[in-house]
DNA sequence: TTATATGTGTTACTTAAGTAGCAGAAGCAA
DNA sequence: TTGCTTCTGCTACTTAAGTAACACATATAA
């Protein structure tokens, strides 16, 4: 992508924004915008299969994707990451350089940088201090996915919906606000905790019953962010008892 | 640790042998050990408690040590790392500089090199040769952990403990052998794969009727290495039947 | 508008996986 | 040897979580 095009300041501005490459300087990030390429894709498109993840490596500039994997016996789905803005993907075979059973799936309209993961290995070899960002950030995945795969071996269904809801909601005035997640059906949030449909929509209809959560299709919002985590203690408590 | 330690020929072998540090100059480990000490530890020790993981980095010379997490309600425990010579421990917060959540156990008497955090960003930051060997280890940490997560997410218990078996087999004559995981108990092997020990119990029990595996306390073997996975093709074609 | 797809709310049912409890075997320490 | 602890194998029971099926609501496209 040169300096011309229509899409630079905008990318500028949300790799300025970003963790990973907020913290670079201007020259740095030009040159490497120069061997990006950029892409639209629709909402609901497959951006990568496993294939795919050997040859480019992608960096996110708007919209949401979801990197899945699917249990092709029962057609279940699991969603590994939610990666918004300033994200790239695949991480993994861009550092171990092996193939990665992974689907990744654009939940929006997107804008993503796109490049040949040759390129990346040199220009990062070219930019060490681009590890500065780099090492926290996959510390923060490592650790992200740890909290999963550890909440789905201790905690059961309940728990780990209370914790989603709990993950993505932020405290601002008037009212909590529901990041990431809040136009997702129960199918999707069930692929978010390893479950299905029913059970989300079970636990739900718990949720909206004591008024803690507010629902309509495609629309979820959290009323009560304290009640949410007292729900949490509570629950892990009451199961301790037994 | 010096030079004219009597560890010390010992311990750099062990290093030279490691993913981690295998490729770096024989100076640069040098320099890296003259800021390390040695320390020991017994069988059941507890090394690491989350106060500590942002305190002092490990790396492992000789035996297995466990990263744990424990859901604190129900006592049940869940192994998110099993580490062998020349890993280290905790990679995450080391790399995020943040408090995790773990504990690390030894699971046999122990040979460690401890170190200050600080000391150990400082070494990696004067030397950047070591991210060669570090970005693709923690693409590899990062792969086992979301294969994991998947896992748990995706497929039964007697599907998980089937394929904990096969990743720890690796096939050699006469008979296949079963790497770091053969002397453990089973509850032990429940809280790999997420689940009990009755459970892991009631799929080891099928395992030995079928002579795919032998079993005696505290010993496992794998006879069928071949029947292993089949029954694991077997048993998804069946599912997905339903 | 109608048609079509997609999401939601429920019901009834099944079952894998977990809890509880106990007896005996194997290992270790005195 | 004895005693003690830790594993193992098994039984009986409970339940969370999943499957299957349907009616109906809500969006989107024709």
């Amino acid at each position: 992508m040169k300096p011309d095009s229509p899409f630079y300041p905008h990318t500028m501005k949300a790799l300025k924004e970003s963790a990973l490459f907020g913290n670079l300087a201007k020259p740095v990030i030009q040159d490497m915008l120069l061997s990006f390429r950029m892409e639209t894709w629709q909402k609901g498109a497959t951006i990568m299969e496993p294939e795919e993840t050997v040859r480019r490596f992608y960096v996110l500039i708007s919209g949401r994707v979801k990197v899945t994997r699917t249990n092709p016996e029962t057609g279940r789905e699991f969603i590994l990451f939610l990666l918004g803005s300033g994200d790239g993907f695949d991480v993994v075979s861009l550092l171990d350089g092996r193939k990665h059973n992974i689907t990744v799936v654009a939940m929006d309209d997107l804008e993503v940088l796109s490049s040949p993961i040759d390129t990346i290995h040199d220009w990062i070899e070219r930019h060490p201090e681009f590890n500065k960002a780099f090492l926290p950030y996959l510390g923060q995945q490592l650790r992200q996915i740890s909290d999963l795969a550890s909440d789905l071996a201790l905690h059961d269904t309940e728990t780990r919906l209370t914790k989603l809801f709990l993950q993505h909601t932020t405290q601002s005035n008037p009212h909590p606000r529901l990041k990431l997640i809040c136009d997702f059906s129960h199918e999707e949030l069930a692929s978010m905790i390893g479950s299905v449909r029913t059970v989300v929509n079970r636990h739900l209809q718990e949720l909206k019953k004591e008024g803690i959560i507010t629902a309509r299709r495609g629309h979820l919002e959290v009323n009560e962010l304290h009640a949410l985590g007292e729900k949490l203690g509570e629950h892990l408590r009451s199961r301790g008892k037994r």
